[in-house]
DNA sequence: ATGTGCATGTAATCAGTTACATGATTCC
DNA sequence: GGAATCATGTAACTGATTACATGCACAT
């Protein structure tokens, strides 16, 4: 593939669990080649030409590594628990639209994943179409039921957010419906459930 | 705080849903208290400072703007769900290892962030009893709940991994075991369920 | 004396974002 | 002719990691 075909597959396309921009793709690539894990070939149509990739067999032999070796889960990074955590100094409407952008994010991501889960199952893809139809390659059923795992993982991820922004949205409500009562007597919450 | 405190907190202590270790935090402190964010005492106990900071009107009202403005969530960037796309490059063996792993970990962090939501739910947490005693601050009962209602998020985010990583599992098991099946005959597989 | 915890930094490097920059081709 | 898409880059900056570096206080 073509650094830009890489681009629309990080970004735009259908492989929803890594993105990267052009930027970083086009030196990445130089680099690569220059550790010789790919190689490119220059196709000219018309005058400019495009750099197309493909994999070397000192490329096959690092990726092999790399899945074989358990990658350790980062360190938690979560901007919007974070933020979540300090709503008590934002107002009821600003710490619903918190929610509500959330709700409205993991929604679409929802969608999407679900979508592309039933397309693998169907082979639908074009670039699963392409490695099922390559030789050589091992268990169709194992490429599909991973890449099928996977991104059921990022559907239920997505699933679980919205409800979780649900549940934030209906906390905003008691909170500000408790703070709008009178101030009860203390002790008072004894006598009434 | 003093820095120390604050890595303590990032690193060792409670707040699990951000981490920073102590050589971004320190500089981040020098450029916070140039922008007025923050102020330092420094406090001489034998003979070297230590630089207790607190928050100023500037910070604070920095803060709730922070707050204010709900964030978009990032582009998706999952090292684990992007690895497990590619496990067919992987023995049976690796790719048990990977889910175990993410098995192990998730499993860890779902007890320290169920343990975090207790705590926090009988205000026992350093932190949140620092914040109740003060005065002047807001709605206890928000300042409590939105961090359980965070917390909570955590805790369910750790029991789906844990649960992926255990269907992860049983799905090698089953591709492992139908590989070592002999090859069926194409189109027999309508005879027998 | 030795190790643990308190306490604070710097330096080199890497990863990632945003903006800048260009030009060809193809479709309407 | 103009817009969208193909196609490839660079530059400046920010955020984050890893390693290097130092020194005090206190308990065993």
């Amino acid at each position: 593939m073509t650094g830009y075909d890489l681009a629309k597959v990080f970004d735009r396309s259908v492989e929803f669990v890594w993105h990267a921009p052009h930027s970083q793709i086009y030196p990445e690539l130089r680099r690569m080649e220059a550790d010789g894990l790919i190689a490119a070939e220059s196709l000219f149509r018309g005058r400019r030409p495009k750099r197309v990739y493909a994999i070397t067999a000192d490329g096959r032999r690092e990726l092999e590594q790399w899945v074989a070796e358990p990658s350790v889960p980062e360190r938690v990074r979560d901007p919007q628990r974070l933020k979540t955590t300090y709503l008590e100094f934002a107002s009821y409407d600003d710490a619903r639209r918190h929610f509500r952008v959330h709700l409205e994010h993991y929604e679409i991501w929802r969608r999407r994943w679900a979508s592309h889960v039933e397309q693998l199952a169907d082979r639908a893809t074009p670039l699963l179409r392409r490695r099922l139809a390559a030789e050589g390659i091992g268990d169709p059923e194992a490429i599909v039921a991973y890449k099928v795992h996977a991104y059921r993982g990022m559907v239920r991820q997505a699933e679980l957010e919205v409800e979780w922004a649900r549940e934030g949205l209906r906390l905003v409500d008691e909170l500000e419906a408790e703070a709008r009562k009178p101030s009860p007597v203390p002790g008072a919450e004894r006598s009434s459930g």
